[in-house]
DNA sequence: ATAGGCACCTGGTGGC
DNA sequence: TGCCACCAGGTGCCTA
């Protein structure tokens, strides 16, 4: 499921009921995903409350305090959902454990997080605050598409003398941090780029296009409440409807939705991704 | 430094 | 029904 929009979204489905709450028990059914585990997982975190739910990119972070902080990713299958609402609002009952639920966590308030990741390629680590601008997940990590960072003087110098093409280089996230396959493929549409176009041969002003429809195409999935492929469902429970708002992603063979365009959707492999466009207005 | 390929894993789908 | 190949929203390591 997850992208920017969709972990922002699982952020903010998780944020109510851990905010303030604290860690009861913590239930590990293995010894890590795509890293193992933290030493005392278990016992750094019973007992411990949790301040703010943060993000950056990809990852969320539980901010702990006891100066601490947990850090979530979710990588291709994972998925965060809570059960047992403690404030009644959706009558969601405790779930029947599921096979690759591998981390529990029961809050004090009643709230349930389950940790579900089929292919283990997700996450979970824990570090000292203090050392999470030095951990080596963030350290090369490029500006949030949001933040100031992420403007014009920055893309322009980031892709400048790029021999590869765009649609990898905005897939790395030492470039900016948090697209993903999908939302990648619909920022070039909107911009009318071909995804074959080597970034440093882009004109400035196509450089400068991309940022607002960066930012423009992550909001409106976030608003949205992130993509729901294979009826992949928010923390809450419920389903993102963006996939509907995809005018590239998945759909080759169909007509390109520009009015002016009699193209068709293609997909080809780009290094060893699936990327989806219209040849015809992405130039 | 940079670009491409592959590995890490499980599960779903479509063809025969 | 079974078997198989192929595909999947991510990332990191290895190679030239």
């Amino acid at each position: 499921m997850p992208e920017l929009p969709e972990v922002e979204t699982v952020r903010r489905g998780l944020a109510p009921s851990m905010e303030g709450a604290v860690f009861e028990r913590v239930e590990i059914n293995r010894a890590g995903l795509r890293i193992p585990f933290p030493e005392n997982l278990k016992a750094r975190l019973e007992g411990v409350r949790v301040g703010r739910l943060g993000r950056r990119s990809k990852y969320i972070l539980v901010d702990l305090q006891n100066g601490e902080t947990l850090i979530l990713h979710l990588g291709m299958s994972g998925r965060l959902t809570v059960s047992g609402d403690p404030l009644g609002q959706f009558h969601h009952k405790h779930p029947a454990p599921q096979k690759h639920d591998h981390v529990v966590f029961y809050m004090d308030n009643g709230a349930r997080v389950t940790f579900n990741d089929p292919r283990r390629f997700g996450l979970l680590d824990l570090i000292e605050t203090e050392f999470m601008v030095d951990h080596r997940l963030f350290r090369a990590m490029g500006p949030e598409p949001f933040s100031n960072d992420f403007n014009e003087v920055y893309l322009l110098k980031a892709l400048a003398r790029r021999q590869t093409p765009i649609k990898s280089v905005l897939l790395d996230q030492r470039i900016v941090a948090g697209l993903g396959n999908i939302y990648v493929c619909e920022v070039l549409f909107r911009a009318g780029i071909s995804p074959k176009r080597k970034a440093g041969a882009l004109s400035s002003a196509r450089v400068r296009s991309l940022i607002p429809l960066v930012k423009g195409v992550l909001e409106e999935a976030i608003e949205a409440g992130g993509s729901s492929l294979k009826d992949y469902r928010n923390a809450s429970g419920d389903l993102g409807y963006f996939q509907h708002g995809f005018r590239v992603y998945g759909r080759d063979g169909e007509s390109c939705q520009n009015t002016q365009c009699s193209g068709q959707i293609a997909r080809i492999t780009q290094a060893g991704r699936s990327t989806f466009y219209c040849p015809r207005c992405q130039r």
